[in-house]
DNA sequence: TCCCCTCTGTCACTCAGGTGACAGCCGGAT
DNA sequence: ATCCGGCTGTCACCTGAGTGACAGAGGGGA
């Protein structure tokens, strides 16, 4: 991957502020770098779960949702959201063994992979890279254990607040609409597979909260304009923390 | 740790046999072994979870049940059920923030512990390590996933009785009574802890499967007399692989 | 032996939330 | 301008499963 430094740059940027990469040599990003493959993935289409045991992908541009489905009733769940910097379906990267997921991409996307044993390659023979990617790993199992722990133990609504004050972009100026990261713009039937619900039920929480003034919508962007109230129906969830706190 | 040679072998055996060590060198496991502090903890203790950012324990004796609690309803699920040669709480290792769970001995048990820095070292200097490390993580991840995918899009029975499948010991002859691990006499309220649901749900299960021949009581102990028809209610799901199929 | 405590087995009641259905809306394509 | 397809907003209905309650059962200790 060499042509098109434009191109080059952009994922070096993306990379560097992702935190699989944070605080690595250039040089060692740059060894990296020459091994990528640049890859595209139109808006709407469905992967094959398969690729993933070839080559790991990393995300430089655009979402990806990666479900699973209950092929008797139809209704799916969203394991994972993932966006600029994070890497692709990092358990197969783990552990080679095929993976019942569903990926779908949420927008146009911008990717670059490696074979899967290059990079496990780089993993094994750079503990400095390490020193990055297992707390990452721990973040994601986290991410899993709270949602786990929220479809088991509490309702709809307080599911859907949590979904939301989760994705809240951090901001000085409280006052302002919140903006949301990730979850901006999707459509209440992708909300609804976030918290393992369906569609009408969270179209009515969200009217609900419109109607009281919490949320707001410009044409398909939502805002939140009560964060205060949000907290209330969530119980208790803090704000993400920004990048610089987490980590070992 | 060098007193009561006994103790030493037994611990040894444990973590040879736990996906974390198997195939290290003797002699690494020996210099792990010098690090190791000897603890017990007596059944039905509830640990506090902050311990998990002073020391990494690994389980030589007992399972641990770890739970997650909603403080309004007083509902709790359980997130993991750890036995001997498993690590406790990863997640702290990964990635040092506090972890809000409620451990609890299911049994009088055994550990070893070292100081967390010391085990994150040693993760850092020992890439032999990290290729036991990083696919018992992977499969931590998975089995997360699975939960929370059931939550999501199954009903309590197929819940129950994929639960009870995944911990069916694997054996050839599957004609005579299939023994569990991990999950052996519990009694209801903790088998509705694993599934997300109440104890009065899942007694209801168990009952109905008994009359039908499906489980089998003997005092404390249940076995499974009919896997099929297990499988039937579990829709879907394998049986749990031997070790050897796993890991990349 | 009896007592106590924890766990089991059941049942009647309630309700959150999933289902199906349909009208309206909006934006892009023709 | 018109049509079409996907998304939104609502509603009436149904049901899985959680709640509370209570009567055993069993087992260990005094």
């Amino acid at each position: 991957m060499d042509r098109d430094p434009a191109y080059y740059r952009q994922c070096k940027d993306v990379l560097l502020r992702s935190p699989l990469f944070t605080g690595l040599k250039e040089s060692l990003l740059d060894d990296m770098l020459t091994l990528f493959r640049r890859d595209r993935w139109r808006r709407g289409v469905h992967l094959d779960p398969d690729i993933f045991q070839e080559r790991f992908y990393l995300i430089v541009e655009g979402r990806l949702e990666v479900m699973r489905i209950n092929p008797d009733s139809g209704r799916s769940l969203t394991l994972y959201i993932l966006g600029p910097g994070d890497g692709i379906d990092t358990v197969t990267l783990l552990n080679n063994t095929p993976h019942d997921v569903a990926p779908v991409a949420l927008d146009d996307m911008a990717l670059v992979s490696v074979p899967i044993h290059a990079a496990r390659e780089w993993i094994d023979h750079h503990p400095e890279f390490n020193r990055n990617f297992l707390p990452y790993l721990g973040e994601q199992m986290r991410k899993m254990e709270d949602l786990a722990t929220d479809l088991a133990l509490y309702d709809t609504i307080t599911r859907l607040a949590r979904l939301i004050l989760r994705h809240v972009i951090p901001q000085y100026d409280s006052e302002a609409p919140q903006h949301l990261r990730l979850i901006h713009d999707l459509h209440d039937d992708a909300l609804a597979r976030m918290v393992g619900s369906v569609r009408q039920v969270v179209n009515r929480h969200l009217q609900h909260w419109r109607r009281q003034g919490v949320l707001q919508r410009h044409k398909f962007h939502t805002e939140v304009t009560e964060l205060e109230a949000l907290h209330e129906y969530a119980h208790q969830v803090e704000l993400p923390k920004k990048k610089s706190e987490s980590g070992h």
